[in-house]
DNA sequence: GCTATGCCGTTTTTT
DNA sequence: ACGGCATAGC
């Protein structure tokens, strides 16, 4: 532990961001003249220490402007900034701050044109990534001869892996799709005509974002970018990945002072690439690196932090430096382990606690339900309206890949690029009887993709020869981009005026087409306010405004419950936190088994979940699951308490809902014996048994 | 060449 | 249960 530096800029009274922190914090907040990690456990004040930093930098004289503030999310940045901002005043709002796909994104705007990058470039999201792969996938012919070719979405994961672990193709194929190698030399030449297509359409996805940022600190404009910041913080390094980590690194020059913090302990990214290594090896990338570790928490009373502790010391790939986790609130409610019948009892039991927490005095908004996977908390939302109990949730389907909100992204983006030709070919096909076929002849003459082409004005002018059941689409089409070409009309109104548009086609595309419409007026309200169509496209892309629900409140209250996945919670906190479904099979999902470090992550998951709440956590699971949640039937599994959690039993109050048999069965699940399956589907057979209907609605 | 039909996997997490 | 995707008919 380095001894702390005093601030750069000394002043006789500190600043007030300074006031409050401890020892350790106010060391990682004045920290000067060199690298510096700060390995920060859960609710030790990490925000408050990064937000110091930054307040303390100001207050030295350093330009807000030359501050860049990297973050896991905008909100995060968002967050950090109008903290700073209550501190030390508006200039705060200068710093950069952003996720790393969003300051790549501005910078490649502003510097990219210097480097060979094309200006104006679209920003293909991850469907879109992969609806471009179908494409070319199908066009090589690859997917025919019954050879079981890789799918669309298999290709897209393998080659962002690729780019974000920054190793090979062959070896990526090799260590993480091995059942892809067969097809490597295919796989190979469809990434090629990827990025070429890419090209051609002057769009980037997620990974170029990164990759090309990086590819910039090489380029002549290297140098100017090293000069932009002084300082560069990285926030949940931890769950950065090594391209990322070549960024950081590629940024610094010569004036730079770099300053990662994170938690290796939390490290829940590794399907994305992130790696906790980086986090390890910030002191050999960065020679000279101090590193300060906080440990002291604030958040949550010391029998929840004996859970988190007794997790860790069960991890079986060790964090880099054993550390435990502290608080001076000694006392407090020992956390429950509820025991449930079924996944119906389980939603019961959770909302009963939920209204018992209220009448506690524990408001709606301290209290945040946490589940693995967006559909576990199916049930409960169910169990929620019937008692009229407000929630947001996080996570789930989101709003932006419905088939329809794309639709009408699709117009607005050849509005905005004109070459973009997967926008071009969802738009065209959108109309009656244009399918693929009908489209790329319409693509061809209106010359979409072609050198000092205009594709828009073509359309516009009455060129393309459309199916004569689509003609009045057509009209109403072209009459549309008409209206909002230019700059006569800001993107919310355009947005209704291409709803005229949508009203055409909605209907007959999709069952419920009215309803869909309604998302029409939704996205305008969203654009309201924008000026620039471009940012506004781009804006939703790379920060989508998330999930259903969050784009309209529940309701009219602001007294809601928050019900999220463990991912989504990252960095917040509630008074009582309810986590479902701790069961064997679901955390640790049996998916990750299989996976180096799988169930290493999966520890930190649960980790993360528990070290959410301050005061109460009730930690729930249902020991019969339903074999297929699809189905509409009764066959189920016998599930029993995580592994990580069984051995931690004496820290938890147990409230045992089960009857004794049901206990007897207990399997991991996703490994089911024969016998409970044809046990389940026995049940099921029968009817009305006493174990497949034991609770009724 | 478009659309109706049938099969298969699907949902773990997100920029 | 549903949607994507491949095959068969109009």
């Amino acid at each position: 532990m380095p001894p702390p530096s005093p601030p750069s800029a000394p002043s006789s009274t500190p600043p007030a961001a300074l006031a409050g922190l401890n020892p350790r914090q106010l060391a990682a907040a004045t920290h000067r003249g060199s690298p510096l990690l700060i390995v920060a456990g859960a609710g030790t004040g990490k925000t408050t220490t990064v937000v110091g930093r930054v307040a303390s930098l100001l207050d030295g004289g350093v330009d807000p402007e030359r501050i860049l503030l990297l973050t896991f999310s905008r909100r995060a940045a968002a967050e950090m900034v109008s903290r700073v901002g209550a501190l030390v005043g508006p200039s705060a709002r200068q710093v950069w701050g952003g996720t790393f796909h969003s300051v790549a994104n501005r910078l490649l705007r502003h510097y990219g044109s210097a480097a060979g990058i094309p200006d104006g470039f679209t920003v293909l999201d991850h469907g879109d990534s992969i609806e471009q792969l179908g494409l070319i996938r199908a066009d090589e012919g690859l997917a025919q001869r019954g050879k079981r070719f890789p799918r669309a979405e298999t290709i897209n994961s393998l080659y962002s892996r690729m780019v974000n672990t920054q190793r090979p193709l062959d070896r990526v194929v090799e260590e993480d799709f091995p059942w892809c190698a067969p097809h490597v030399d295919d796989l190979r030449s469809l990434v090629r005509a990827y990025t070429a297509a890419k090209r051609a359409n002057r769009v980037l996805d997620y990974d170029d974002l990164l990759l090309f940022w990086r590819a910039m600190t090489t380029s002549p404009v290297g140098e100017a970018l090293r000069c932009l910041f002084d300082h560069i913080l990285v926030d949940e390094y931890q769950d950065t990945n090594a391209l990322q980590a070549e960024i950081v690194a590629a940024m610094v020059g010569h004036d730079t002072e770099v300053c990662a913090v994170g938690d290796d302990a939390q490290a829940i990214y590794g399907f994305r690439a992130a790696t906790p290594a980086n986090l390890w090896d910030f002191p050999t990338t960065h020679p000279g690196a101090a590193s300060i570790v906080l440990e002291q928490n604030y958040r949550s009373t010391m029998p929840i932090l004996e859970v988190a502790n007794a997790l860790l010391d069960g991890a079986r790939a060790p964090v880099a430096k054993p550390r435990r986790l502290w608080s001076t609130m000694v006392t407090g409610t020992r956390p429950t382990l509820l025991c449930c019948e079924d996944e119906t009892q389980q939603s019961r039991l959770v909302a009963e606690r939920i209204l018992d927490a209220r009448e506690r005095g524990i408001d709606l908004r301290d209290q945040a339900v946490l589940f693995r996977a967006g559909h576990h908390a199916d049930g409960l939302e169910l169990e929620l309206a019937r008692r009229d109990i407000p929630y947001v949730k996080y996570g789930g389907l989101r709003y932006l890949e419905t088939a329809h909100v794309k639709d009408l992204l699709a117009l607005l983006r050849i509005l905005d690029n004109p070459a973009d030709e997967l926008a071009w070919h969802r738009v065209l096909r959108s109309l009656d009887g244009v399918g693929p076929a009908t489209a790329r002849r319409l693509a061809e003459e209106l010359r979409i993709n072609k050198p000092k082409a205009d594709p828009l004005a073509r359309l516009v002018d009455g060129i393309g020869r459309f199916p004569s059941q689509a003609a009045e689409q057509a009209g109403e089409l072209r009459a549309a981009l008409a209206d909002c070409a230019g700059g006569r009309l800001e993107p919310g109104p355009q947005i209704d005026r291409l709803g005229a548009f949508c009203r055409l086609t909605f209907p007959a595309r999709y069952e419920n087409g009215l309803a869909r419409l309604a998302d029409v007026d939704r996205l305008a309200t969203a654009a309201r306010g924008y000026t620039s169509r471009s940012r506004f496209l781009t804006e939703i892309t790379l920060d989508p405004p998330g999930r259903i629900g969050e784009v309209v409140p529940p309701s009219l209250d602001d007294e809601w419950l928050t019900l999220s996945t463990i991912h989504s919670a990252k960095g917040c906190e509630w008074r009582a936190v309810h986590l479902l479904n701790a069961a064997d099979g679901n955390i640790p999902s049996e998916m990750a088994l299989g996976k180096d470090d799988g169930l290493a992550e999966e520890l930190r998951l649960l980790y993360v979940a528990v070290t959410r709440a301050k005061g109460e956590l009730t930690v729930s699971f249902p020991h019969r699951f339903h074999v297929n949640r699809f189905a509409n039937d009764d066959r189920h599994v016998y599930a029993r308490l995580s592994r990580f959690l069984d051995p931690l039993r004496p820290l938890f109050d147990e409230l045992v809902e089960l009857t004794d048999d049901d206990a007897d069965r207990a399997v991991p699940l996703g490994r089911v014996g024969v016998a409970e399956e044809v046990d389940g589907v026995l049940d099921s057979l029968l009817g009305g048994s006493s174990t497949a209907t034991a609770t009724g609605p």
